[in-house]
DNA sequence: CTCAGATGAGACATCCTTGTCTCATGCTCG
DNA sequence: CGAGCATGAGACAAGGATGTCTCATCTGAG
């Protein structure tokens, strides 16, 4: 209706090419354009190029994800709360997530040094969160990293497929979590 | 030495062609001929074109994916102890599995049909597993297949960056897989 | 030693993608 | 109502990828 705010063209494409790209790494930017329901001319004039575009979508994937991240664990009591807290955001961020994980990052060094950031953050609401005793004391922290990535993107594709939804999947990957890897170790 | 099988230039091309593609979906033909060490008109020799790669890759990750499930659990005493030494295996052919799972197998019938068939095989295995008590009853089983998965990648992940040996990672991906799904339910 | 087969390199044509530009259209705001 | 801005469509040039072909070279087997 009259207060619905329509989403500008840039969002438009930028969503779009999350969808697009996740699904067809190939795609050409035509396919993006005509995806987003916009001329390639369009696609063009907001970004100056395949590149420039990659760059706004880690860009938008990184600044989506922090604030998720942040808001989610703003009220949490504990380090375990904020972990479930952010796994659950995560889970309706999957497509950013996985973006982030996997379109090759080298090329952009500020991307990269935001993305390794982000993941020594995570790596000390881990350890902290052994300490509250979340994880067992020798499973490598790498694996808590790794588990905790997929198990993301695992409960994102259970909301995508229709075969849960977003409460059910995070229930589902929290509980995986929590009891997998309190006894998983070396 | 003498005795040494010298891969054929096709198994080199398949090789390459996996490792590249998995890195780098973009990756041209000559990109991939070029890690294969041959020219890129020994490739089209070997091959009728692109599409007749992408296929090969797939009948070729189907034939060792199969072949590793099987060998793996012809001594397994149980459902469980099949599904404990099939992921073992699969960690090994992570990049296979990953393949087969990502590239869009879409646009060849038999192939989806084929990954469909071993799909139904490992669903009916869980489901025997489950009565053995691996799996809480209410646990979906789209999430134990979810999970399956991303776990084989999350190892062969932890081999390949060196943070584990297979052996290591398969004892990992086993106990986070065996304790987080017995209590994970809707 | 010779021949056949496999291969590498490079040329060539075709197609696709990208980036730029121009013109026309529509919408919104003053 | 008019102007400005955003956009779509299409043309055009350039570059890269692909597929085909030819010639030269090397290796292995007979």
């Amino acid at each position: 209706m009259l207060d619905i705010v329509r989403p500008t063209t840039f969002d438009a494409i930028l969503e779009a090419a999350f969808a697009v790209l996740n699904a067809e790494p190939k795609a050409s930017l035509g396919d993006i354009a005509a995806a987003a329901g916009v001329g390639r001319a369009t696609l063009h004039r907001h970004f100056g190029g395949r590149e420039d575009l990659i760059r706004a979508l880690a860009q938008q994937a990184q600044r989506e994800t922090e604030q998720a991240a942040n808001k989610a664990s703003e009220h949490a009591l504990s380090y375990s709360a904020a972990l479930r807290e952010i796994l659950k955001a995560m889970i309706l961020l999957g497509d950013r997530h996985w973006f982030l994980a996997h379109e090759s990052m080298g090329r952009f060094p500020e991307i990269r040094a935001e993305y390794d950031r982000q993941r020594d953050e995570l790596i000390d609401a881990i350890e902290e969160a052994r300490k509250e005793g979340l994880f067992h004391a020798a499973c490598p922290v790498e694996w808590i990293v790794q588990t905790y990535d997929h198990l993301i993107h695992a409960g994102w594709e259970m909301v995508r497929a229709g075969h849960a939804t977003h409460a059910q999947a995070s229930d589902l990957a929290w509980l995986t979590l929590k009891s997998g890897l309190k006894k998983a170790r070396l």
